[in-house]
DNA sequence: GTGAAAGCGCTAACAC
DNA sequence: GTGTTAGCGCTTTCAC
């Protein structure tokens, strides 16, 4: 017995089938009576729209797409990072009745753009939401743009007035953490940069900068170091940070998993963690609980900020265009174990 | 100017539409002059074949359905797992031009095979892959099942006749582990079992009890304690087994979570590891690496297993239907750091 | 409020 | 080898 369609249902509830096209997409302009024979028919027949049918005939399909770096193409494993946004954003799609289609995409290879365009034009999705630090590069942007296909970039490091976009205050948390670690009497305060690629958390740099004079401590280039966003670039930059002539007594790692990495190191020299040394991150990934002592940290709304972003693609199909175009979630500082007053 | 169609390549090329179709879909019976000709006039006009189409003509999508337990709904970061068969099953869908859709479930809410199941029939899916636990629920399975569509479940614990599946051999690589630390002098090896919902974590129990056998070692049954596959649930049961009158020299957990939080709970009791303590996990999240001392613990090939799963479905349309309907892939023991001989 | 008819862009028989 | 002709199950005008 094949599936039951729409004249079925219309054949059933006695209407026509553009009457039960109106009931199905909660459309105006049907009386109740009416609405309520179709609703009948349609649980008798156990009715399920089709939705290739739909997306051929309305132009576009119910799907939202999902891209972000593709974390199996390095060895980073940014992996709590990923399944927050898809948290997020599969939260927003329920209610929307979307669904979400991940794409993770290697930025280095040559035909990456070609194959975003087949995907999004093929699958004529409904929508995109970029994840850093996809969405800073141009290459990437424009591949999307050229297609027309409603766009989201996420910590996009610099909003631009073309796209949509959801950020959190980096720079100005960062900022507040760095004034903490100082207010704890630490005056040697050290940063690990991460990828210089991904420009939100540069921004993060920036806050820490804003921070020190703040705080009324000197800048010093010495205190500050190059990692790449990954736990062993942690771990080898607290080596170089920690075997300095006049060491920091705080490090403020701008993620999680260097931070976790720069504790790995502390241990491994014998330097106990917050007793003479201070550490932070950013991110408060599942690691950053889970490791002895508990990171602090900023929490990033990754969640919030993938949920936000899809709600502004979805909530685009029906009225209140309320979107600014530009979102901040703020991130939260969360104080843990891995940090404490400055040595004497 | 709208999208170039099927038509408008057969007008350039001077073919019907076809024609057109057959090279698309790389069907025989074209003439090689013909397929160059389309071809040009393809990549001229920039044509790309519309998936909504193709989809309602041919009654089904080109999207696969990675279906799991929904970590968010708990507070369970299996995190490493869901990325690990993420990835796996990416990289088989990207071979047959597929894409692959995520859907968490909640398998403890009364409407998740309702959900399901409209998922499917509107997608118009064109198969399952379904992540253990759920895939021994027979809710979530019977579901599946009355949609029709093509099925793969990955380690059900135990195979039936109707799906096809694949799996990893827990079982025998647990005994393996436990005669490799009852060979490491260890006669008191306490195991914490996993999650009761997670058949195949299961066979893992049976795995310790045949290696305590093949060991020459007795089975005690206050050596084994339950967990629920946390972190948390690591800490507790650790704390049960290590304040018993004879407690053990090892502790084998049956995932690598609950293993972290013995561990934890060893470094708070002050016990060291290996040396007093030897401890080993299952699955080999990234967590185990970045632990110390870095876990001893048995790789499950989770991207590998969501990988041939996605190819049985995708090969399913073409012709080699070689699968015999059940894979198993070897799990792979890894000796780290946190296992040693045993105290004298 | 409701309905009739015309597509959406493709695949699938089947004819040639 | 290649073309013709029907649909697939909806949405969308536009008329009533």
């Amino acid at each position: 017995m094949p599936r039951p369609t729409i004249f079925d249902v219309a054949k059933v509830a006695g209407v026509s089938i553009k009457t039960v096209s109106r009931v199905v997409n909660h459309e105006p302009n049907v009386r109740p009576s009416t609405r309520e024979r179709v609703e009948n028919a349609i649980a008798v027949l156990k009715y399920r729209p089709d939705q290739a049918a739909r997306n051929l005939a309305s132009q576009r399909s119910n799907i939202i797409g999902l891209v972000y770096d593709d974390p199996a193409a390095y060895d980073m494993p940014s992996g709590g990072y990923i399944l927050d946004l898809q948290q997020g954003a599969l939260a927003a799609c329920r209610p929307a009745h979307s669904e979400l289609l991940i794409h993770p995409c290697d930025f280095r290879k040559k035909k990456v753009g070609v194959r975003l365009k087949s995907l999004i034009e093929e699958t004529r999705l409904a929508g995109i939401v970029l994840a850093a630090p996809l969405s800073n590069m141009p290459k990437i942007v424009r591949a999307i743009e050229a297609t027309g296909t409603p766009l989201v970039r996420l910590s996009p490091g610099k909003q631009n007035g073309k796209h949509l976009s959801v950020s959190t205050n980096d720079r100005e948390v960062c900022a507040e953490m760095t004034r903490y670690l100082a207010g704890l009497g630490h005056k040697q305060v050290a940063f690990i940069k991460g990828d210089p690629d991904h420009k939100a958390v540069a921004n993060r740099f920036l806050g820490y900068r804003d921070g020190l004079k703040e705080s009324g401590l000197e800048f010093s280039a010495e205190l500050v170091a190059q990692g790449d966003n990954s736990f062993g670039s942690g771990e080898a930059r607290a080596e170089q940070l920690l075997k300095l002539e006049s060491p920091p007594t705080a490090i403020f790692a701008a993620n999680d998993d260097m931070a976790a990495g720069v504790l790995r190191t502390a241990k491994r020299l014998g330097i106990s963690v917050p007793g003479q040394l201070s550490l932070a991150g950013f991110d408060d990934i599942a690691l950053a609980r889970q490791v002895e002592p508990a990171l602090t940290t900023i929490r990033q709304p990754l969640v919030e900020m993938a949920e936000r972003a899809v709600s502004m693609l979805t909530r685009n199909n029906e009225k209140d265009p309320d979107g600014q175009g530009h979102e901040i979630i703020p991130a939260i500082i969360k104080i843990r174990e891995s940090t404490g007053p400055a040595p004497l």
